[in-house]
DNA sequence: TATGTCACGGGGCCCGTGAC
DNA sequence: GTCACGGGCCCCGTGACATA
């Protein structure tokens, strides 16, 4: 008859205590799906979640379903911003090609527009891709309107840098440009302005981005 | 009765941590 | 560096229960 050694009783406590510690996981487990459920029935009008007996996979499904509905697509984004962006370049083309606006007045219209920014606001992502690409301290930077992005590429480098954030533990916050890839290389984007009004562009006036 | 869902318990894997 | 250990977690088999 084998007497149990200190360790052995200490290997049995543990080995009775695994179903408790278990227990109280999978209890976590369920009371936060409960909780979800509560949450989800105040919000949708699903009848299925009014059961507290609901199945816990239908639980999970309506939480997809709701926050898929939330989120607005990149889609929708895109066309949003692709809308505003061509709006603001034909104005800008309009008070380029216009000889009877002085130079100062086309920097104070240019600057005006950009107390509009607020409505074209872009998600957080696309101001960080933003950053990445422009530097913290760009701001308004006397660019040539060669350099306003088209919203595609804008996006895409957007959509990289999410993807690789979420290949993170999540807690690295993507707030740094150090902890992005780098940006695509900027496309040619055609504007419609000429040459020279590039260079006048360049000398004197700030170009409001929508983005910034 | 057949089927689906759930809770339970045990085995084992993975990963962080400390000792060497 | 590596080895042992512990905690957290996942997976699987089983039985209970509800429902069509």
């Amino acid at each position: 008859m084998k007497i149990p050694t200190e360790e052995g009783a200490l290997k049995n406590v543990k080995k009775l205590l695994k179903p408790l510690v278990e227990k109280r996981r999978r209890d976590r487990i369920n009371q936060n799906l409960e909780r979800l459920r509560i949450l989800l029935l105040e919000i949708l009008p699903n009848e299925k979640l009014r059961n507290p007996k609901v199945e816990k996979a239908e639980i999970l499904e309506s939480t997809v379903q709701f926050l898929k509905a939330r989120s607005p697509s990149a889609d929708h984004w895109r066309e949003y911003q692709a809308g505003y962006q061509g709006c603001f370049q034909k104005v800008l083309h309009f008070i380029q090609a216009n000889p009877d606006i002085s130079l100062e007045r086309r920097a104070v219209l240019v600057g005006s527009f950009s107390s509009f920014t607020s409505l074209c606001r872009p998600s957080p992502s696309l101001m960080v891709a933003d950053l990445v690409e422009t530097g913290p301290s760009s701001g308004l930077n006397p660019v040539s309107a060669a350099t306003v992005k088209t919203p595609a590429l804008t996006q895409s480098s957007a959509a990289s840098s999410s993807s690789s954030s979420s290949r993170t533990t999540g807690q690295k916050s993507p707030d740094t440009a150090a902890q992005l890839p780098p940006p695509a290389p900027l496309s040619t984007s055609k504007t419609q302005e000429s040459p020279e009004d590039s260079v006048l562009l360049n000398q004197n006036c700030l170009v409001w981005r929508p983005w910034s």
